[in-house]
DNA sequence: GTGGCGTGGTTGATACATCAACCTGAATGG
DNA sequence: CCATTCAGGTTGATGTATCAACCACGCCAC
């Protein structure tokens, strides 16, 4: 048992990395649950949705926006349709069905995006500044990187 | 809709933030589930039951450590211990039984944490170099304290 | 046309997270 | 003593995440 034992300086920054991670997430997850009965998972699938021309997309797009699996996806998408926050909307193609923002859905996201900003605003970009919050990003866009750098090596083994 | 279409700087920011997080995330918790067949839930439990003194904690103690919920923790151990990980034993008060790890448990986390770690260098650690991490790590605790006061807040109402 | 593909979607099983309800047994006070 | 209390644990129900297996429809070859 000698891996503990050197929790030197990074270690211990890497943690405070993963404890505001964790907080901040289940934080914000509250928020949104509580106040506007919503899922983080919820969430998601709405702002791609309300974010789209006319409140409807194929549910490959989503899929493609959340980065989510469709297996996934298709889960989330019928525990929402029966709670009435979307519905499955034939296309053209019949094998592709496309989901619709219900009035609903539509009210639920146009309510929940601005407090959830507001939240982000008052917890973390006010917090840092400008400056401090422009190297954080490129922090972050730096490990970004390296996990494709390290994904790609992976992958074609 | 008009929330959508003011996506500043500050709030790409942000969103770089979630992809980071949410894709380090993943992977990290999908080598360790590959590669050593334990979950994130799993390694946080196994990481405090082997840093205590003879594998061995009150359910109370590892469940400050990880600042779960009861629930949570009762359910994990649960399955944990159908896996032979860590098995239940009686303390000295029966109302509050001990957790210890067992040998495939203790084999289990001795494997996984070194590579864990050695991971968490190569993609964060080394990417950022000291000085950025710890501005980075500044930034974390910063957003720790701001998510504190406004917790306190919340909770004083 | 008819019979394989192949992609995108669904379904089922299992693990994990969260909430509420409940149980248990030591401690306390009468 | 016995009854009450109550902190810590367990259990059940529901929602979420992931994997594997399956299905379905348009496409293409023949």
């Amino acid at each position: 048992m000698t891996w503990e034992q050197g929790l030197g300086e990074a270690d211990r920054m890497w943690r405070t990395y993963i404890e505001m991670s964790k907080h901040l997430g289940s934080h914000l997850q509250q928020h949104l649950q509580r106040e506007h009965a919503l899922s983080a998972a919820d969430f998601e699938v709405l702002v791609r949705l309300a974010e789209s021309a006319d409140r409807r997309m194929p549910i490959a797009d989503v899929a493609a926006a959340t980065q989510w699996e469709k297996s996934r996806l298709s889960h989330q998408l019928t525990r929402m349709a029966q709670r009435g926050l979307v519905e499955r909307v034939d296309s053209d193609d019949r094998r592709y069905p496309d989901v619709q923002l219900t009035d609903k859905g539509h009210e639920a996201i146009d309510k929940a995006v601005p407090e959830h900003t507001e939240m982000v605003h008052a917890l973390v970009i006010d917090v840092l500044g400008p400056e401090r919050l422009a190297r954080f990003a490129e922090a972050c866009a730096d490990v970004l990187r390296a996990l494709d750098a390290h994904r790609e090596r992976d992958c074609s083994l």
